[in-house]
DNA sequence: GTCTATAATGGGATAGAC
DNA sequence: GTCTATCCCATTATAGAC
């Protein structure tokens, strides 16, 4: 495998579990099986590998959201998608999504990052905004009167539901904290 | 005021704004006006002042929720002082609730630590589900059907809309994402 | 209880050979 | 693209004088 994507995997999964200032380029070297100065040349400073990772995570995540959108099915049945790929990223309480990390991370994330990050959030609020709306049309949840307002308590019930999950080290915490939310989902 | 006290106040906010490993001893010191060895008298290791800290913040945290119990006003009304409760803590977008800050740090808390965290998270979830049932009986906020339910999700919501706030900066997405919790408990 | 001084370690980063 | 060697800096922590 291409080394840059194997520093980039490695990077990804100590991101999740520890946190981005958690781990150095001396684990990361120590992982890939590389010395540590020749990170330097894929990624020369740490904040440029904070970019790139946070930008493959969220381009992938919304690509995987695009194509869950593009299925024909009802909005529950897509927010139901949507559910399972956060608890999916739980993997049993030991990681978070990258981004729930960045943003739990210290504010001292360079710039550029901090905007990608904001740009993600609000991506993901449209995209459930859609899905609610088509709520509205098709039925498929009830009692959704408000497509916007939904969207940003669903993407913090996610984040903080995913948090209570890593802090408690099991997955109990995300499905007690989702089970409300899972439930309307079924109420066809 | 207190040495000690004055060193919890300054890693307090430290912690809530940066996380609890992106602040130093020298931090401290120059904040308290003291010699970072000086610190080590009051908390010998950070482990140390991290168990501290969390233990002054979660019994205060506790001793508020009790007094916001105590009095005669309707299950809704009590939910809306904890609201308000999260909402002040951010601080206008600055800040997280300590308890948020330690779950978003890397895992490599010590292990007291993490086990007065996960007890933190069960108290404030027992406080919830109490207002909760009481709220079955007052009928002051619609559509209970489960109290322990409701509990992890409004804990699991606080805890993410603490986390896009701070990402952004902003004290918005807060209210965005609980602006529809919000408007159930004025519904009465 | 606070100080100066000093470990001891580990972090990100660079220069230059191969 | 990867290596060795090295730098500079920040960190937690300790010893011992006052």
């Amino acid at each position: 495998m291409d080394t840059r994507t194997a520093l980039l995997d490695s990077a990804e999964r100590a991101a999740r579990q520890r946190g981005f200032d958690a781990f150095s380029y001396a684990d990361l070297a120590r992982d890939v099986g590389i010395r540590k100065a020749s990170i330097h040349h894929h990624f020369p400073k740490k904040a440029d590998l904070a970019f790139d990772l946070l930008e493959r995570y969220a381009s992938a995540f919304m690509d995987t959201l695009a194509q869950i959108e593009a299925i024909d099915r009802s909005a529950a049945h897509k927010l139901s998608a949507y559910l399972d790929l956060y608890r999916d990223a739980v993997d049993g309480g030991t990681q978070l999504c990258l981004c729930v990390a960045f943003s739990a991370g210290r504010a001292n994330l360079p710039d550029p990052v901090l905007q990608r990050l904001n740009q993600f959030h609000e991506d993901s609020a449209a995209w459930l905004k859609r899905v609610f709306t088509e709520a509205e049309t098709d039925g498929s949840i009830p009692g959704v009167s408000d497509p916007a307002a939904e969207a940003h308590a669903t993407l913090a019930l996610m984040e903080g539901a995913q948090l209570l999950s890593r802090a408690a080290g099991e997955i109990s915490p995300f499905d007690r904290a989702t089970a409300s939310f899972r439930s309307r989902l079924s109420t066809q």
